[in-house]
DNA sequence: CGGACCATTGATAATTGTCAAAATTCGTGG
DNA sequence: CCACGAATTTTGACAATTATCAATGGTCCG
């Protein structure tokens, strides 16, 4: 089960410093917002959050990665965001008090800073600018849906699987003289019900790509690419 | 082409009132708005807004609807959003300055009231309250995309279809006894370029969806539904 | 080293897309 | 108000893609 602990080395690298809503904050008010924040810790697997729970805080993560999904009535998974150091979730439910309306599930150990809904929004009136934050961070994140449906809508897969891959390689991704090092945040499934395909289709698609020489498999979470030209032409960029 | 239009007789029932984040001003603040704002009107079929462009401006249908959407490399339509009367857009790039990342094109004579930028910096920073609507509003905004993503994502079509109708029921039905009338707002075409199929796969459902008298024909842009519960559960919801 | 879990592959079925033609609807002008 | 032409929609036949089911092969971790 989740632990609650308060972290007595919780100090300014953690948490905070990470977290691009409170970056316009000075020293000392991050110093302040601190004490406000409890944190929690949760294993491989744990859900943070089920979908339809009421949410009464926002959620930070800290270290490590969730993910962001939805079970339609026929058991099929939909994953809509990968969370990952940084990130933020819950804040859309603050001031309409609505039950999440995603489940969140610890992709690796995971932890995280929490504000209660009415700290959170005491920040808000005292720092104006976390708004603006969030109010461009909410942005950004609502294009990347719009991407998503984009090229899930359009449903050629070849074009799913090559954007996926950019995606992961621009967060998850190391380049070196061989090319670029992909870690990837899930399993082949987890692919699957990112991209909304089957498990199977996710697979035949790699080792299509491994025979066409665009990707290697190092393992079952890391890919080489070496030429991530290919892969946008794939992603039908032209 | 859009015409620029000062208009005379626009009082306070046009414009303002309609619009939810302004709703929370009181007559002095919104005749003061009022003369911050430009009128265009828009013909059937203009383009407010090419993909691409850069946004000065936030959007406000004041009148018709339009539909947001992103064209793929080969060519196809994805239709993000329906704007309609009291909707807004183009706020995600009031702050970033980003360019739009979608074109809005007009699907009836349209009117809008626009803002810009630095008008609707101005209010945010005058009346706090508006931001909160807007992030409201983004967040149910998101909301809708994530549930459009699972729709899509989980590719069972007729789900799709069952959803759409759900969808546009409720913004668009009308209810008496013998059921629910849909206008539905765009062509056969729309309706697929939505949901992220092919035209002639939306003429087939509909068509068994007729035969198994769920729905009824009035002519191309009307439907009736005598019982909202089976489509209910053609949409997934048991 | 073993067992659980995950990934791959093959064969087949189901669904949906594509192309082409026919039917219907819509809007305009008489 | 009707008629005509253009545009949209429907239907059919077929092809392509992807899901499903089942079996095999790999990988990871205690």
């Amino acid at each position: 089960m989740a632990v609650h602990y308060n972290c007595a080395k919780c100090n300014d690298r953690l948490c905070m410093h990470k977290v691009p809503i409170f970056s316009t904050l000075d020293k000392d008010d991050l110093r302040k917002i601190m004490g406000l924040i409890n944190h929690h810790k949760y294993k491989k697997g744990e859900t943070l959050v089920f979908d339809g729970d009421p949410m009464d805080s926002v959620v930070i993560i800290n270290e490590g990665s969730v993910k962001a999904y939805k079970i339609t009535a026929d058991g099929r998974e939909q994953i809509l965001y990968v969370f990952s150091e940084g990130d933020f979730f819950g804040e859309q439910n603050l001031f309409s008090g609505q039950a999440s309306t995603y489940s969140v599930e610890a992709l690796q150990a995971v932890k995280t800073c929490n504000l209660s809904r009415k700290q959170f929004q005491e920040l808000l009136y005292r720092f104006p600018e976390i708004a603006v934050k969030i109010i461009d961070e909410l942005g950004n994140r609502m294009t990347r849906l719009e991407n998503a449906l984009q090229t899930i809508g359009v449903r050629n897969v070849d074009n799913r699987i090559g954007g996926i891959l950019l995606e992961f390689a621009e967060k998850y991704g190391t380049k070196n003289e061989i090319g670029t090092i992909i870690h990837l945040p899930f399993s082949r499934e987890g692919i699957a019900n990112y991209l909304g395909v089957a498990r199977e289709t996710v697979s035949r698609k790699f080792s299509q790509l491994e025979n066409e020489g665009v990707i290697h498999s190092l393992n079952n979470k890391e890919i080489l690419i070496p030429d991530m030209g290919k892969i946008e032409a794939i992603a039908g960029f032209h």
